[in-house]
RNA sequence: GCUGAAGUGGUGGAACUGGUAGACACGCAGGACUUAAAAUCCUGUUCGCCUUAAAGCGAGUGCGGGUUCGAUUCCCGCCUUCAGUACCA
């Protein structure tokens, strides 16, 4: 029989699933793989072509990690809690659980289709109950737990209560709040339970604080950040303000530095590592303090009296060339620092600064603009009065909200100076063109600097940062551009946060209660007071338990967890078997010395910033608490690139009136008519042309069409936009799947270009690889396709053939270069074709080899050579003998002036010399040389021979 | 603006440490088989010039320079595209 991909496929994908061919052990003499991928959120719209590519990468590298000996964990879940599902249910009134299940059974279908080798019994659903326990458990933790700055890791909260009774909260070291006043051991005893908890809450590693949301008055709601496009909603356009509300955060920044050291020990792409490295964005500098001017402080009420402004700067080395400081204007001390005369003045700019949307202070950042508050501080060095300003250049979020101002060393601070005509002061002896721009430069000696003047940048710094601790006026410090992470939604489809709230502040329920299981509710919409959807919740409250309640109930927190909290450690909830996911944990300690990290994550880059990063949080947070064992929970990480939609267009004409025809003109002359694009859909276009006869019926309206065509053929036009339904640019890897077949799939997204690159999806080469796979089918084949294979031993050229081919792949895989593996396969069945190969030795082997690119004909021929069935994907990857490809014979080329001209066959055993004699005395060479020679000769065994003229 | 990645035939792409640029595939052209079509197979296919043909000559990896016997690969400057980021002190 000719190549039958659709028996073969089923027949085999069926076998797989009812042998469980692909379950797998948390025990074997075998070493240990974790192969993962990043799961998809089971959108309505299913798989379209762009999604598999990385799961096929993934497939590939697990198949062939298996034939190499490894026991590979490969799991694939859902990401299931999410907005689409939800925005679906406040439309329809249809539950989200349920879209949810249909949109899993159909990614499971799509997924089942392309015969990957997934364990499917150790799935996980993120929005499932038994799952997400254990997202709440770990929030649990995160809300029992501090980070101290002297073991540098996370510690219970119960150990930083005894410190406080002991000794209060001097010689805690911490990341926490700013404002937490120090208290003693005695202090701390005769304190509230209330108080208590108050002070706690600074410390805890998930807290609540006053945060800024992006809130939707018109749809009620609070949008992420990527749901606002320029202060209106992405989803229906309307507007969007912000508004500050009590939120959960994550003390993210305590794991600022380990996040940022962690980078160096994980092989990540660079430009991720990078984005990584920008957005923790650390600066190293020192704070200084400015005190206030006298005059100022006697005017001061008493609870502003010990007031100073505390700048960060990076360039402490310019502090004498500072002369002046600007403050964020929502800085605290703006009110109590702007004199009478100045009140209006510095009050109107303030109203001007907050009406600025965020996108008109992006698109003048050129101009800088500010306000003078009347007052003045005094320079810590040289005891100066210099004035302080307000501008919006200055962010109330980053540093201390203040900024000492350096004009000739910082361009906006220049641009400010010179709008404002203060003092522009050279400080280095290197500085040039201080009248045109600022000049940041490092280089030289400082001049009018006081203390350091003379030195240079790398001896004036220590010298300054001394001076400046003598005085108590600043010390060292580093700062990060990384904020906590608000860890709340007013949302409905995401996990509970397990809080009530006794007093106004937040407890724990008993851990014994998880998981806490989200209720139902009458509509998926906030209240009209504009709480989230669970205070819809009909007798949803809180009471403890009969021996330490009193029959009191409280509120639970109202709002759900954010997207990112359940993919931040699915990884672990994988490494679990069904068996033990009985037991009372995420996952039991043996599975997670076994399994360790994920040693292969495979994703996108979009979640470059977000969840990798959240996720590392996460692990290491564990690995404090003893949980998990690695510091880094994805060793290797690559990026698949995108695939984006390939749009047709065919032309409608436009009558004079402008109105459409229905007339359609070819591409190619569409100029010489007034037409309107309409995007056509890219299945009925082949090569560009349209299938006149299927884009007539696509619509009833197109019945009628008429066709201006060139050559006799419609020629549509092209562009590359992303995949989405709207441009009917949407190919599914189902109808791939349907004419081709899956191994024919798989092969060609690889065979489409390296795995890291975003390149428009298109079928124009799918033949290529489908001729392919028939090719090697009838290898295995007589002309009438009886199966027939030989026993006799192969020769020379067929090993040759063989050996190239699995030190190719080998090396391919291990770089994670798919796409040259494709073209060496098609490479390797040709040579066997011409060479009418049909030896077992040689096939058997090739069956292997291709086996991870092309599972399902490979399983087919494999039974067919006599093997049992299921066997081939824990064969043994053939081993590479070097001795089949040493050839004893070259053909050189040979090259004048670098140029090639022609190859010449020399035994490889020849040396430079013997090369030289032959190559001079052959008839073509003299040709070449025309009588001329050489002055040089180069030559380079098994490379090159070249001739300098 | 800054950071990162990438620019190679008609198309997707290959060339791994500086050593035969365009592998492999698509498309296109011509041919075989066929009543015909599809399928399959064979031949050609970077561009330009010259030639009946064989052969030959010249140019060529975004642009301009450089290093080298030799550069798609290394260095300097520039242009374009894509992605991330956005007044970060």
């Amino acid at each position: 029989m000719d190549y039958q991909f659709r028996d073969i496929e089923k027949k085999w994908q069926q076998f797989w699933a009812e042998n469980q061919t692909y379950k797998v052990d948390n025990k074997s003499s075998r070493p240990k793989y974790f192969v993962l991928d990043m799961f998809p959120y089971p959108s309505g719209a299913g798989l379209h072509v762009g999604h598999p590519l990385g799961y096929i990468a993934s497939d590939i590298f697990a198949r062939y990690k298996r034939l190499k000996g490894f026991n590979v964990l490969h799991p694939m879940g859902y990401d299931s809690f999410g907005l689409p599902a939800e925005q679906y249910a406040i439309q329809t009134g249809q539950h989200p659980a349920i879209t949810t299940e249909t949109n899993i059974a159909r990614y499971r279908e799509q997924l089942d289709n392309i015969g990957f080798s997934f364990d499917w019994s150790r799935e996980v659903r993120t929005s499932d109950p038994s799952y997400y326990k254990w997202t709440q458990w770990i929030f649990m933790q995160l809300f029992n737990s501090w980070y101290n700055l002297d073991s540098d890791k996370a510690e219970p909260i119960s150990a930083l209560i005894s410190v406080f009774e002991k000794s209060g909260n001097h010689s805690v070291r911490a990341v926490s709040d700013e404002d937490i006043p120090y208290f003693t051991a005695e202090q701390w005893s005769v304190k509230s339970e209330n108080e208590k908890q108050e002070i706690l809450l600074k410390y805890r590693l998930t807290y609540l604080r006053e945060s800024t949301v992006n809130w939707c008055p018109a749809m009620g709601t609070v949008l992420a950040n990527d749901e606002v496009k320029d202060g209106f909603s992405e989803r229906g356009g309307f507007p969007v303000v912000q508004k500050k509300m009590m939120q959960w955060s994550m003390r993210i920044t305590a794991y600022a530095d380990r996040l940022l050291q962690g980078l160096d020990s994980i092989d990540f792409p660079e430009p991720l590592k990078e984005m990584q490295r920008n957005w923790i964005g650390k600066s190293v500098g020192a704070m200084v303090k400015f005190s206030l001017s006298p005059s100022l402080v006697e005017n001061l009420g008493d609870a502003d009296k010990d007031k100073f402004i505390e700048v960060f700067t990076t360039r402490a080395d310019t502090i004498y060339g500072a002369s002046f400081l600007v403050l964020a204007p929502e800085h605290e001390l703006v009110t109590a620092l702007t004199t009478n005369a100045q009140k209006a003045e510095i009050e109107e700019y303030i109203l001007l600064t907050r009406k600025k949307s965020e996108l008109e202070r992006m698109a003048d950042a050129k101009a800088v603009s500010g306000a003078f508050t009347g007052s003045f501080a005094i320079h810590p060095l040289s005891g100066q009065q210099i004035p302080v300003w307000i501008a919006d250049y200055v962010l109330a979020g980053y540093g201390t909200g203040a900024v000492m101002a350096v004009p000739s060393g910082d361009q906006r601070d220049w641009l400010f100076a010179t709008k404002y005509n203060l003092p522009i002061v050279a400080i280095s002896d290197a500085q040039q063109n201080l009248d045109q721009q600022a000049d940041p430069t490092k280089e030289g000696r400082y001049i009018n600097s006081d203390l350091i003047n003379g030195l240079s940048y790398q001896e004036a710094l220590p010298v300054l940062i001394n001076k400046l601790e003598e005085l108590n006026a600043g010390k060292a410090k580093i700062n990060y551009r990384m904020r906590d992470a608000i860890f709340g939604r007013q949302r409905y489809w995401g996990e509970p946060v397990p809080v009530y709230f006794k007093d106004g502040l937040p407890h724990l329920i008993q851990q014994s209660e998880l998981p806490l299981v989200l209720p139902e509710v009458d509509k998926y919409l906030p209240t009209e007071s504009g709480e989230p959807p669970l205070a819809r919740a009909e007798d949803w409250r809180y009471s403890l338990s009969s021996e330490q309640g009193n029959g009191e109930v409280y509120e639970y927190e109202l709002s759900t967890m954010p997207g990112w909290a359940g993919s931040s450690w699915y990884w672990y909830r994988y490494m679990a078997s069904p068996e033990e996911r009985e037991e009372n944990v995420f996952a039991p300690e043996s599975a997670i010395n076994y399994w360790k990290s994920v040693d292969l994550y495979i994703g996108g880059s979009e979640h470059a910033t977000g969840h990798l990063l959240y996720s590392r949080f996460w692990n290491k947070f564990l690995k404090d608490l003893g949980y998990v064992s690695e510091e880094e929970p994805f060793k290797k990480l690559i990026n698949q690139g995108m695939i984006q939609g390939r749009s047709n267009f065919v032309y409608r004409i436009k009558d004079e009136a402008g109105k459409g025809t229905n007339v359609f003109v070819s591409h190619g002359l569409k100029d010489q008519y007034l037409t309107t694009p309409l995007h056509v859909d890219v299945n009925i276009v082949a090569h560009e042309i349209l299938d006149i006869e299927a884009f007539k019926k696509s619509r009833p309206e197109y019945e009628q069409a008429e066709f201006i065509l060139e050559n006799g053929k419609y020629i549509c036009g092209v562009e590359v936009e992303k995949m989405s339904k709207s441009k009917f640019n949407v190919v599914s890897p189902d109808d791939i799947v349907e004419r081709y077949g899956a191994d024919t799939l798989r092969l060609y997204e690889m065979f489409l270009g390296p795995l890291e690159q975003s390149k428009p999806w298109n079928t124009n080469g799918i033949e290529g690889v489908f001729k392919f796979l028939r090719k090697f089918w009838k290898l295995f084949h007589d002309d009438s396709f009886n199966f027939r294979v030989s026993e006799d031993e192969p020769s020379k050229a067929e090993y040759k053939a063989l050996h190239k081919i699995i030190r190719k792949v080998e090396e391919d895989i291990e770089r994670f270069s798919f796409n040259t593996s494709v073209s060496s396969f098609m490479i390797c069945v040709n040579e066997l074709t011409d060479l009418k190969c049909t030896k077992r030795e040689i096939l058997q082997q090739l069956v292997v080899v291709l086996h991870p690119y092309a599972p399902h004909i490979t399983e087919e021929l494999w039974v067919l050579l006599g093997n049992n069935p299921g066997t081939l994907s824990f064969a043994d990857y053939p081993e590479f003998k070097p001795g089949y490809l040493v050839e004893n014979e070259f053909a050189y080329p040979v090259s004048i002036n670098g140029k090639m001209k022609m190859n010449l066959n020399i035994s490889l055993s020849s040396e430079s010399a013997e090369v030289e004699q032959l190559v001079l005395n052959n008839e073509d060479v003299k040709r070449y040389l025309d009588g001329k020679s050489p002055k040089k000769m180069i030559f380079v065994k098994g490379k090159i021979i070249n001739l300098v003229v």
